[in-house]
DNA sequence: CGAATTGTTGAATATTCTCAACAGAGGTGG
DNA sequence: CCACCTCTGTTGAGAATATTCAACAATTCG
């Protein structure tokens, strides 16, 4: 019996614990496949601030965000900045079949990543369609986000902007929300993951305007600021007005 | 000797003769391949300002934009509107793999177009993973140019904003060129494929700003404007410093 | 040629940015 | 545990950029 036991515990891979295996690009894989992404791939904790890759360096790793959330940067030469994407838990870190990396990723908290060598990874992909075809399905859902995010900074007004980041984010971060009182459990509350100047970056703004912005949202009671990082919304509907047709969190 | 060329000539497939075969996702399929694709393909001339598919529809047809020039659109509630892509020949229109139209997509001007039946597409592109590989990569290719327009979006003035857009319509349009005197025969002229009202919605600005920064431009001698749609760069240097690090016209 | 559309220009306005001062949070060491 | 320092965020006043509204000019099309 005890035999057993071990020959089976044995028989589970990393991955079948792994918390992403099921919402990643790992899940278009079988047992045999993943035991073969398995060998490649090793495991990273990266602390809140520190690169991971950079515009126009060679690329050199993919890799799954398991927990935390990477931002990834474009810069113009005098130093303006722009974040062109953050990436969640199960996300997909890199740009496969390209030279160099499009862009700069930096962790944004504290990151978990499962890393792939480049090289390997990409015949890998190549040698399976059906995980080369879920790759192409996310690619897809970002560019369809992208193309909504240039609707965002091309026509929306500042508190537009706001408030359709807030509802991203709150989409986007099922995990991280906060215990709250039984009575507002109903009501999204959460960390941010950004800084001021980091939601700046993201909507095409300034420090000042993102928070005189926050601070009329909280003063109309659309928004709780418990702290700088600790939001709550206790009025999600008045919030997607303000936001114009932005999707369901 | 006629009968053998008789022989070779009905050989020929539609796709032979087509402009488009080599730098299409096409050039990913073999001869006997392109015939199975040929098979379900039809070619359709749309004039100038015609809607060929509308956000939120169910999609299907996909193609290939032979000629001309297509624009896709995101609108808000209230009619604020952004041209968040456009299409020049070779480029591939649709989103493959989901039921609805993620945009509007309309003629810019008049535009040749290789359509081909949604579900016997997305059927045939599983079954050739060559092909949805190449479809993936330009994907690829389209997310990096959205990715860099953000930032445009997000950070750029509007001076730079409408010099960027001059580099990038220049990069795209070499077939449109017009045919300037011998001494002018190394600076890029065309015919703009869009209003001023459609490059404003490309660049997040209002009609008037375009058209004020286009005058400035003219004034500084950086461009020329023959006529309200045909321009000249007769300065490209100068006008790659004012649009901030864009890539090769 | 004339009507309709498209583009330009000016003046006033609005929104956001810049600069500057201050307030608050968080972390460190005594 | 508190004092201090630094970093982050807030607030205000003035400036800059782009928008709005309006009138007019030019172009295109029938």
């Amino acid at each position: 019996v005890l035999e057993k036991t071990v020959h089976q515990i044995s028989n589970i891979s990393r991955c079948d614990l792994c918390a992403i295996r099921h919402s990643a690009i790992c899940n278009a894989l079988d047992r045999e496949e993943i035991k073969t992404l398995n060998k490649m791939a090793m495991r990273r904790t990266i602390p809140s601030g520190k690169m991971i890759l950079r515009e126009g360096e060679a690329r050199t790793v993919f890799a799954n965000v398991v927990s935390g959330v990477v931002k990834l940067t474009k810069t113009l030469d005098d130093g303006r900045q722009h974040i062109i994407g953050l990436l969640f838990p199960s996300d997909f870190l890199g740009r496969t079949f390209r030279e160099d990396n499009p862009y700069f990723a930096e962790a944004a908290t504290e990151v978990e990543l499962c890393i792939f060598p480049a090289d390997e990874f990409e015949r890998f992909l190549r040698s399976q369609p059906g995980l080369e075809h879920r790759l192409f399905q996310y690619t897809l859902s970002e560019l369809d986000a992208c193309q909504d995010w240039m609707l965002l900074l091309a026509r929306k007004r500042a508190e537009e902007r706001v408030a359709s980041f807030l509802l991203m984010i709150a989409k986007r971060l099922p995990h991280l929300r906060c215990c709250g009182s039984p009575a507002k459990a109903a009501e999204p509350s959460f960390l941010l993951p950004l800084s001021r100047g980091e939601i700046a970056d993201c909507l095409g703004l300034t420090i000042e305007t993102v928070s005189r912005q926050l601070t009329r949202l909280k003063n109309q009671g659309i928004i709780g600021l418990q702290s700088n990082r600790e939001i709550s919304l206790p009025n999600l509907d008045r919030l997607r007005e303000i936001a114009h047709q932005d999707s369901r969190v």
